[in-house]
RNA sequence: GCCGAAGUGGCGGAAUUGGCAGACGCGCACGACUCAAACUCGUGUUCCUUCGGGAGUGUGGGUUCGACCCCCACCUUCGGCACCA
């Protein structure tokens, strides 16, 4: 019987397996050539100071599943680090003077402690944190060797910049409709500044790439999206003086409906073709354009505005004079910055040529339109642009009547004949801006000479270290520009007196390639040791959040294809398998913040709860993809649950009398669970598992009660419990298994197995149903002949009723489960 | 505007993918234990009902012997993208 005085104390059952655990090296990942290996991989946090319960709803049911590969024979490597560069440090150092270095690192102290109370498989060992010399050495390194495989570059551009936090983004990193930094949420501003970039866009096409990953398909259509490819043609056009003007265009087979052309405000050749009686109209609306900021530039609902340039194109297809315009609707960051504008077929020209009189020239009539010309009807203006590729092309020299479907490879094809044009992909995904105007960052390794220009630090004189004795500006300024003793080097080939980059890199960077650092963070030779990374890598199965869908998703992947490319590794994906968990949310339903007064401390829960109680509520109360509102009522189930499972681990059970029906109904149900749980853990359905484990756990509780089970049929339930729910709560789970005299580690036993026999249902409950409805249920042998289940259906007392004398019209029985009677 | 996901009891959520809707849990009600409350245990719990049954998975249609599941139209919510030629 269970001892009264020994209830249930998480605190000290898990404060004792921490300790053993460690003590025993349980958690250490290393080489086994002889074992499979299963690559785990959670998104590694930044040391805000405080474990969130975002964090334990992102890490435990990880955990679980990693826990769960181990048991399923597989070396596991399931490490955890820290991303510790970033502006948070640097804000902490402005408004609470204290220095980025000691507060990333107390944090890392806090988390680490913090993380470790979770109770996770982590393999301390293995630990990395980005903002180490001895990581970052690697980041830098990773920049050269980019520079040198002429993927890293430097180029003035009118780039993005947050005002708030004083640097420069990347594009991915400005969201939503108004543009706004997707770290502090500030509109951000454009700014002219020269900047090292990335050449991410050189791997566009075979980003797009996904068939050897599987990920999820949301994730993949960001991504694809993000990227977004346009397959048309590049058709030069020429002023009538002679200068070229490419064009991309996606629709080649509208060409003749060209009736003017369309520059950026920013295209250099605004400036050459515009006409004297233009020029102040002109150079007043570019003037205008440059102030505007991108959100009201690129409001796709904003009229459209324009001016006349006084030049003239010829359209290479028809030798038609056409004008040249100059609107914000055409973007410079995209193709050429010039289009031919097509207004009869596209809703934005067709929008520009009606507010400023341009003709409007049909040459894809519809098939409607079609047959009314045909009936001899005279057919009016078009009243919208007519976007759809069906119909006919008219007006089109020797196209007229080719069939609209065909057109653009037609013409594409005449195009390339006769050298006006040839097929283009354009891509929205621009280059990586990397350069941040921050100092909590790893260091550009590169020298400024006035004679040898941006060289880069040499390898020996690798990493390129923070200074600690730096001050910080009240504005957020770079505290590097004022360092002198940091920011005046020698030119490493001249040795003349030069200046070091003072931007450091995007914390997306040192994130690129974290994985293979946790490979072995100690490796001074290179980023990694190639033997580990041959064993562990790619990682077989990563998660984290869906926010990193177009940005740190994409840049690792970029990463490891230019690793690929530069000798590295061999494989092409950095990550095979992917799968995103939802967020918890505030009791209210509304995403936690401190301002709402919503957010739920999980430390306070462990202390109240236990951690495995906290794990085994967060894997249950939802869909892990899906997530939703915290609950405290709710905690009390899961809770409940572990104590009647500490409970039934120290029954000291014995039968008052065999009952094999009862024997075999929970031997049944044993093997069931462990087929569901196990089918369950594959599948990310982590809160069916949990509840298939409380199923069970009422079944053994009735057993308890009935005290008619075999011993043997006893014990398997209850150690198979045991076994099942270590993934899920692992201290609790370790303590009954070494209670009830079982051999340490249950986290190293192999995963129970079911048999098929045992677990197959005896009996069904075979539904009836007259006309659709069901009108009785009857329990019946499984197996039941379809012959024999309609014999026993129609005998039912409740269906002869309601057949009410009828001959059935037809019977349908679906084995093992049904049968429907019509009349 | 375009792309994607979702909508099921009082609540969180299940449903082997076309075959008993509501598993599991919370909450609630009643009962037991208690001086009492909490804990714990037991029973019940989609709604309506004349106790025969009827209705029911956002709304309206359709396919089918049979629809939460498939098709069409729409509503709502949430994400992503948004003048990309």
């Amino acid at each position: 019987m269970t001892d009264k005085n020994d209830r249930y104390n998480p605190a000290e059952v898990e404060a004792k397996w921490h300790q053993k655990w460690e003590e025993t090296g349980l958690y250490r990942q290393e080489i086994d050539w002889d074992r499979p290996k299963h690559y785990a991989l959670t998104m590694l946090p930044y040391p805000s100071g405080d474990l969130h319960i975002g964090h334990w709803y992102a890490m435990t049911p990880s955990d679980a599943r990693a826990r769960y590969m181990r048991m399923q024979g597989y070396n596991v490597l399931f490490p955890m680090g820290f991303d510790a560069f970033g502006l948070p440090a640097e804000n902490a150092a402005i408004e609470r003077n204290i220095h980025p270095k000691k507060w990333t690192y107390e944090n890392i102290e806090k988390m680490r402690r913090q993380l470790k109370s979770m109770g996770a498989m982590f393999d301390w060992e293995r630990e990395a944190i980005s903002s180490d010399p001895s990581y970052y050495h690697w980041t830098e390194w990773f920049f050269k060797k980019l520079l040198e495989q002429g993927l890293a570059y430097r180029k003035k551009a009118a780039v993005d910049f947050c005002p708030n936090c004083n640097t420069t983004l990347a594009r991915e990193q400005v969201w939503g409709e108004d543009r706004h930094c997707e770290r502090c949420g500030t509109p951000v501003i454009k700014k002219e500044l020269a900047q090292w970039f990335f050449r991410t866009t050189d791997y566009a096409e075979e980003l797009l790439d996904f068939s050897d990953i599987d990920w999820p398909d949301r994730v993949v259509t960001m991504q694809k999206n993000w990227i977004g490819k346009s397959v048309g043609a590049e058709v030069v056009f020429e002023t009538e003086d002679g200068d070229p003007m490419p064009v991309f265009t996606t629709r080649p087979d509208t060409l003749w409906g060209a009736t003017f052309m369309v520059l950026a405000p920013e295209h250099p050749l605004v400036e050459k073709i515009t006409t004297d009686e233009r020029r102040e109209e002109v150079d007043e609306y570019r003037a205008r354009a440059e102030r505007m900021s991108d959100i009201d530039r690129e409001a796709a609902d904003r009229p459209k505005t324009g001016v006349f340039t006084g030049a003239y194109a010829v359209n290479p297809v028809n030798q038609a004079r056409i004008p040249i315009w100059v609107a914000d609707y055409v973007l410079m960051t995209y193709g050429s910055g010039a289009i031919m504008a097509v207004p009869a077929h596209d809703e934005r020209d067709f929008a520009f040529a009606q507010k400023y009189g341009l003709p409007i020239v049909e040459v894809i009539r519809s098939p409607e339109r079609l047959a009314r010309a045909e009936a001899g009807e005279e057919l009016e203006p078009l009243p919208e642009a007519h976007t759809e590729k069906e119909g006919q092309m008219v007006n089109s020299g020797p196209f007229d009547g080719t069939p609209a479907d065909v057109g653009v490879e037609k013409v594409t094809a005449w195009l390339e004949e006769e050298g006006t044009g040839e097929r283009a992909v354009n891509y929205k995904l621009r280059d990586w801006l990397i350069s941040r105007q921050r100092y909590w960052g790893a260091p550009i390794p590169i020298i400024y000479c006035d004679e040898h220009g941006a060289v880069p630090v040499p390898d020996e004189d690798l990493p390129v270290v923070l200074p600690d004795d730096v001050e910080f500006m009240p504005t957020g300024e770079s505290p590097l520009k004022y360092h002198e003793e940091f920011r005046y080097a020698e030119c490493p080939i001249c040795g003349r007196p030069s200046e070091r980059e003072t931007d450091t890199m995007d914390t997306f960077m040192c994130s690129s390639w974290y994985q293979y650092r946790y490979l072995s963070p100690d490796y001074d030779e290179g980023p990694f040791d190639p033997e580990e990374c041959d064993y562990w890598m790619p990682v077989d199965q990563y998660t984290g959040g869906i926010e990193h869908a177009t940005m740190h998703l994409i840049y690792t992947r970029f990463f490891t294809k230019a690793m690929r490319d530069m000798g590295l590794v061999d494989f092409d994906e950095p990550m095979l398998s992917l799968y995103n968990q939802g967020m918890v949310l505030g009791e209210d339903g509304e995403k936690m913040s401190k301002s709402r007064g919503n957010v739920v401390a999980p430390d306070d829960l462990v202390e109240q709860f236990g951690a495995d109680t906290v794990r085994t509520y967060l894997m249950f109360f939802a869909k892990w993809d899906q997530g939703g509102p915290w609950n405290y009522a709710g905690i009390k189930g899961p809770q409940r649950f572990l104590n009647d499972v500490w409970d039934l681990g120290h029954e000291e059970y014995a039968p008052a009398g065999e009952d094999d029906d009862a024997t075999r109904d929970l031997r049944r149900k044993t093997h069931q669970t462990i087929r569901k749980v196990g089918d369950d853990m594959e599948s990310f359905s982590f809160n069916t598992a949990v509840a298939a484990l409380m199923e069970l756990r009422n079944a053994i509780m009735d057993a308890r009660d009935g005290r008619n089970v075999s011993a043997a049929a006893w014990d398997e339930a209850v150690d198979g419990l045991l076994l099942l729910l270590a993934p899920v709560a692992p201290h609790i789970a370790e303590e009954l298994w070494a209670r009830r005299g079982n051999a340490y580690s249950i986290h190293e036993q192999p995963w129970p197995e079911w048999d098929e026999e045992i677990a197959k249902e005896e009996t069904i409950t075979l539904v009836v149903q007259v006309n659709g409805r069901v009108r009785a249920k009857v329990d019946v042998p499984a197996g039941i002949s379809n012959e024999e289940a309609e014999r026993v259906a129609l005998a039912e007392e409740n269906v002869q009723r309601w057949l009410d004398g009828k001959t059935p019209k037809k019977v349908i029985v679906v084995p093992n489960r049904l049968v429907n009677i019509v009349v």
